[in-house]
DNA sequence: ACCATGTTTCGACCCTAGCCCAACCACGGT
DNA sequence: ACCGTGGTTGGGCTAGGGTCGAAACATGGT
């Protein structure tokens, strides 16, 4: 006697097998950013020879979660879309919070929920603390998704935010994302990944040393609370520098 | 030399590769209408042994991804929550679509994309022209999420929904989910899941033989065009109705 | 032409994890 | 108190897949 109904759903095993391995999790997380990294590197930040990393990021190719681009001998890898990271995001969500282990994992993971890039938004207590203040400031009106008021428009537009450019996007304008972290939302969509560049561009905030983590410039700090009239939206007691 | 950057965010290997198994996925599947469901049944859906499930099961518990319920000699297990729903909702959208093989596996598939639950609301095309039909009426206003016009009030109150429970709940109110097999958004969240349950309190759907499955009754499609003035929202010409 | 660097392929090893069978436990009915 | 059914546990088998070293391939620079 065999299955009486056999799935006719999409094969989520296959696609989940994928990210089973730590590994390859690994590397997906690496590639959270949004960037493309070669396989050499990613093999470095796995943990993992080149063989073997060369072997996942084929299976990874193959199910579609990756995609390649050759430039000279480099062959560098990238997430396949929002979708991607959407799946990991969620995924994080219902993950356990591993136990921290050392002080510098520590550091790590304070420096995370302050502030990283959700595939290409800000995120984590920064994320969280920024769409409250739009939201607080009239720029932003909605509950699960938002619209852009008129003088929200023109204070983005100010920062160097191409709401233009966001709206005519394909992508969804402006949704909230439940924050992995916070488990409040933050502002994701096209008008998020606007407004992380121009904090970007502006260099209110940089990348630090593992990329997907932000720091506010002292230029940010400033420049942040001018525009929500003092609300404290940068971690004002910034996470101990230590050098490893 | 090990690792350079830790991976500090969240452990998804361990989640994915619980639901990377195709037995321990079938069992998700069976579970995703919401519904608590005896072991052996699942072992029976699984097309495993009872030892197998049992196993498997036992996992998934510990993972978090189910939770247990004894009555009598009987253990149900359900999903613990639509945050687990919603992971597999988006894994199936990056996941392959498998190939149909026989006939009865096609017939299934169409069902499935014709109506059906996605965790505890309407989903599928009669999901996505609902929400359509919805908007165009005027009930609802707003874009990834919704909020209720007062005649929308009116009219779904007429339908048996509890709209203010639905306010009452925790859930977010109204949000847009995109429908994994049409690739446009159908209603979800609270307001969805009450709208379904009306549909199914007054028999205007009924479970199909597959559970996930919904059906339209006669009863169900006068109603609908009814309510939104002759528009096509149910399959005119039902799947045909092979009996195994 | 040659070498150095980045990447993939091949072969071999090991180990995890899924499967079933059989026995055991728990609860209900008679 | 006894059986029958539903469920879990332990043992043994097997297969699939992750790992690395070595070698092949590709590209760019000298």
């Amino acid at each position: 006697m065999v299955a009486q109904h056999v799935a006719r759903d999409a094969d989520i095993a296959s696609v989940a097998s994928l990210i089973a391995d730590p590994t390859r999790a690994a590397v997906l997380t690496a590639l959270l950013d949004g960037r493309a990294l070669a396989a050499g590197e990613l093999a470095r930040l796995a943990g993992v020879t080149p063989a073997t990393a060369s072997a996942h990021l084929s299976r990874l190719l193959d199910g579609g979660l990756v995609t390649v681009a050759s430039q000279g001998r480099h062959r560098y890898y990238r997430l396949t879309g929002p979708e991607v990271a959407e799946v990991l995001e969620v995924l994080a969500r219902i993950s356990p919070r591993p136990a921290v282990r050392s002080l510098r994992q520590s550091r790590q993971a304070r420096l995370l929920e302050e502030a990283r890039t959700c595939y290409d938004h800000l995120a984590g207590r920064a994320g969280v603390r920024l769409l409250a203040a739009l939201v607080d400031a009239g720029y932003l009106v909605g509950q699960d998704a938002y619209e852009l008021t008129g003088s929200g428009e023109t204070a983005l537009s100010e920062l160097g935010v191409d709401v233009a450019a966001a709206r005519a996007s394909r992508r969804r304008f402006a949704p909230a994302c439940l924050d992995w972290t916070e488990r409040r939302p933050h502002l994701a969509g096209a008008l998020g990944a606007a407004i992380t560049q121009a904090l970007l561009e502006r260099d209110w905030y940089r990348h630090g040393a593992s990329r997907r983590v932000l720091e506010p410039t002292e230029l940010g700090r400033k420049g942040l609370a001018a525009m929500f009239s003092g609300k404290e939206l940068t971690c004002s007691t910034p996470v101990t520098q230590a050098r490893e």
